[in-house]
DNA sequence: CATTTAAGAGCCGCTGCCTGC
DNA sequence: GGCAGGCAGCGGCTCTTAAAT
């Protein structure tokens, strides 16, 4: 079965190839009657345009690029789904590369996003090689960071201050009381991480007596989660943390279980607090307290923001759209009413 | 700043056009003094062959289409996962649409499937007018039906036993004693939805003083769930459910939250049967039994099929692949050993 | 003269300028 | 002057032709 081309409705409707189009793109342009004969012919035919020659022609994909590093964390997919519904608006849609902890896949997909030719790109790199990149593709389409904002000043970037959100998890754990705390994160090697547990430290040195330790998994879901806890209930209760700051409900929601699981009452001998406020956090076995990141409002200013510097509306100019955390607190911490 | 095309390679390298192109697709055609030559030019000037024109002038854009009813739902998320990994192994990638228990996004998405000429679609439709969508689509291009049986048996898929699923959902309750069930789904339009219940009614039906309701929720989601959840432990204890079956985890996971916040103890009040076995199910507020849906495999064996389509190496020929269901019992239906 | 290797031209489908009625 | 149509070209790929060994 041959493809329809604009040929063949042009020959269909009795008009010229450019009246097609034209009748398409610009209806203005052309009598009413084309327009309706043109009509007739496409719903007939059901022809389609074809998305590669049009781009090949005008030079614009009609795409944003967007990477993120696990797409199977709800914080994550929010963030698409937020940046989604402003890119549609904008009519454009959003070409999403998990990048998945692996800094090759981030490279592959910048390569991708070449080939494509997208006309901007929404970018959470997650190591320093990611950064690198960021910057180099900035030379070439508009970029805004997110969930991180550029050092240099010189990338806009969405992002959350991520120290004031490590500090106040601490925190919140040191006007509870609790001590002796235990950071759990995800890779090390990812800023986040990093800034939450800086702020963390942040809390714990200013009070005396208090200290913390981190642990790092080598990727973030439940089933990790899971292993952490039951590691932490299976200390003897003197060394065992009282309280526990993670860098992500996704890990921690199984964190929760495992302690549960080992026999450690939640929050009466660990309180814990998670990190993103996703939706699973409110109906985890123990509801946790959680620093709350608005990740569909993260995902949609970041891509409004990239929606002006695509369009020409405004000039890139290290503008950095800074979301404030707020903590979310349940059961985890304080226990039930 | 201008592209760097295939021309400006040519001439770094002091060759032509076609030379580049044959030393990048197909070395063994051309000496190996140019491929090298080529390679250094290719990466001094960070050529990367742009996909619409290479797609113009070859007609195959190396893409997948794919969509899936409510990409939030960690399943479908799955489902997807296992997907772009076997289209990755055969060197394509997947473009995935969410079409979110809407009818006019699926169609469009089938249409953006037309217009970037995908080579194959992975197709979860939801409704009636879905499938109709599906058997249009399969006049052009393979398509593969994926968690989802054709009953006319011409179009291939993988699909589960939802029947089945359903039916081993109520019985694990009739035979923990439980007859006064309830069903929470998610939209009756949704075909699952319906042989679930279906499933669940048969095994009703064979119980003698057993009964069932069935609610359906707008959408899924940890929040719905909650609000159901919650509706049930208001209920009277004489009227209440002793069993309730769920479509989905992503919904179950909310029930148990809403019930236990209305004071029911589950499961011995209330017994609750989740469906998928996402991994959140096994750290919930009481983790759930679930009918397993191995996710990721059907994802990868829909893709794998598909595939064998699309080289030609298979002809579509009705093949149903089906997965079974097998039961995850966990606390939420026996308790705690 | 046969055979390998490189250069050249045209085309994929569509748009947008420009001409002509 | 408003409106329809002809034509070139976007950037690669591939077939054909030409040259070199």
């Amino acid at each position: 079965m041959k493809r329809v081309g604009i040929r063949d409705v042009a020959r269909r409707a009795g008009v010229s190839m450019s009246s097609v189009s034209n009748a398409l793109n610009r209806p203005e342009r052309v009598s009413d009657d084309i327009v309706v004969r043109v009509r007739e012919a496409v719903d007939e035919l059901g022809y389609v345009p074809l998305q590669a020659a049009q781009q090949l022609r005008v030079g614009r994909s009609g795409l944003l690029g967007m990477t993120v590093i696990n797409i199977t964390n709800p914080f994550f997919s929010d963030l698409v789904t937020g940046a989604e519904d402003a890119a549609g608006s904008g009519g454009l849609r959003v070409l999403v590369g998990n990048s998945d902890d692996d800094e090759v896949k981030e490279r592959e997909y910048f390569e991708l996003f070449g080939r494509v030719q997208v006309e901007g790109a929404l970018v959470s790199p997650f190591g320093e090689p990611g950064e690198r990149l960021a910057r180099r593709l900035a030379r070439s389409i508009p970029v805004v960071l997110v969930d991180r904002v550029d050092d240099d000043g010189v990338l806009d970037s969405v992002s959350f201050d991520d120290v004031a959100g490590g500090r106040m998890a601490a925190q919140h754990l040191i006007d509870l009381g609790r001590t002796r705390l235990a950071f759990l994160g995800g890779e090390e090697g990812v800023r986040q991480v990093r800034e939450r547990l800086a702020g963390a430290r942040q809390a714990v040195a200013a009070t005396p007596g208090a200290r913390i330790d981190a642990t790092f998994a080598p990727r973030t879901g439940p089933g990790w989660g899971i292993q952490l806890g039951e590691m932490i209930a299976a200390m003897p209760a003197d060394e065992r943390p009282d309280g526990i700051v993670t860098t992500n409900d996704h890990l921690a929601c199984g964190v929760v279980h495992g302690l549960l699981r080992g026999g450690v009452r939640v929050p009466d001998e660990v309180a814990i607090v998670g990190y993103d406020d996703i939706d699973f956090a409110a109906v985890a076995a123990v509801p946790l307290t959680s620093v709350r990141q608005p990740a569909r409002e993260m995902g949609r200013a970041a891509a409004e923001r990239l929606l002006q510097l695509v369009s020409g509306a405004a000039e890139p100019a290290g503008v950095a759209i800074r979301f404030e955390p707020e903590l979310s607190v349940r059961a985890s911490t304080v226990g039930y009413p």
